[in-house]
DNA sequence: GTTATTGTTGATTGACGAGTCAATAAACTT
DNA sequence: AAGTTTATTGACTCGTCAATCAACAATAAC
């Protein structure tokens, strides 16, 4: 049965059924067998390609964090001017890909790791220094000054956006978190730079 | 040696081991003998009075949320005017006594909890909904129609302050945060209603 | 065709931890 | 003083789970 070239199939497998299990359960109380089941294989094969469970969990994280940036790149590499830069940001992260359930919920459990996996806090910061200078870098033309304040401030609402969203019931509001995110943006772009 | 009437002192200091020790971890994978040891006294007995350490968290939760309900309350009590009062439930959010590490860390890990345990999603549902009730009620005389997106806005952006503060390092950020909500605050009103 | 190499799993190990129990002791009741 | 209630714990049960192992199978290398 051993077809060779295995391993990327199966460890691609693996990390989408980690961020399956953790949005189900909402927790990071998963098994390693859970995980294996869902990805189709048994819970040895599971160790004998990720080494630990802290290695399948820091690999979806990964994963996840790497599907938000190729999706930010993709829309500012679409954009034109700061505006549309910081639309393009935004638009990219309460896109239906990234915000929905599933991703959410692995993500607020990611930051709970943060908390006492040093590679996942330095995942997360890598995250937020991206989110920061992304934003920084078109606000700058926008509100000179007020730049930095507006950044932090409209990264932790975006945070805050998606705290949210794990415990709403019903379909995903994407749109709708655009939607407060942008009258921020406007608000303080309004303002006297 | 059994003095009658400990149950509240020994289940106080239950509450407070727990949150101490969520704090300390960073995560719920925290054992009842842990928590017990922190208190001064033996699993057995940290189960005797709470039953399951589930109920352990729900109190603990419980605890965190009333700390903070009674500092809102105090708070908005000593506020003249719509602008006080919004002030006032900011001052609360980021006081000292609810805007550190452990209580924060708490905090983050109640909101997993809440994923999974009825219950806590229902204290969450709670607060959430004292908040925004009680930006609502100053934000209307300031901005009418616009009032319910501020609140939903800078209740997102309180949440994501929460957030970012539990990933970093160094003293709590309490004045900056209070600080990047005032900015928001004054952003959405100057805007015309 | 013998020898690596890669893929795969059932079974096992070893540790840990929630919750229970039986026993002890001090205080209150009558 | 006998009995009840409250406080308290060490020892134990029972389940779970991460990680390892031994074995087997298929492909590739020589």
């Amino acid at each position: 049965m051993p077809k060779l070239g295995m391993e990327p199939i199966r460890k691609a497998a693996l990390v989408k059924a980690t961020i399956s299990e953790i949005g189900r359960t909402g927790s990071l109380d998963v098994t390693v067998s859970q995980i294996a089941k869902r990805a189709g294989m048994s819970s040895a094969l599971a160790h004998h390609y990720f080494g630990s469970k802290e290695e399948m969990f820091l690999a979806a994280m990964r994963h996840v964090l790497t599907l938000y940036g190729a999706e930010v790149r993709g829309a500012l590499a679409a954009a034109n001017g700061p505006q549309a830069r910081l639309n393009a940001v935004l638009a990219a992260s309460f896109s239906p890909g990234n915000f929905r359930r599933e991703a959410v919920s692995a993500w607020l459990n990611f930051w709970v790791m943060a908390q006492s996996v040093p590679q996942a806090k330095r995942l997360l910061a890598v995250y937020q220094r991206r989110l920061r200078s992304n934003l920084l870098a078109a606000l700058r033309p926008l509100a000179g000054d007020r730049a930095p304040a507006i950044a932090d401030g409209l990264g932790a609402l975006i945070d805050g956006l998606y705290l949210r969203e794990v415990l709403k019931s019903g379909p995903p509001g994407g749109a709708a978190a655009v939607r407060l995110a942008q009258d921020y943006l406007a608000a303080q772009l309004s303002q006297q730079p």
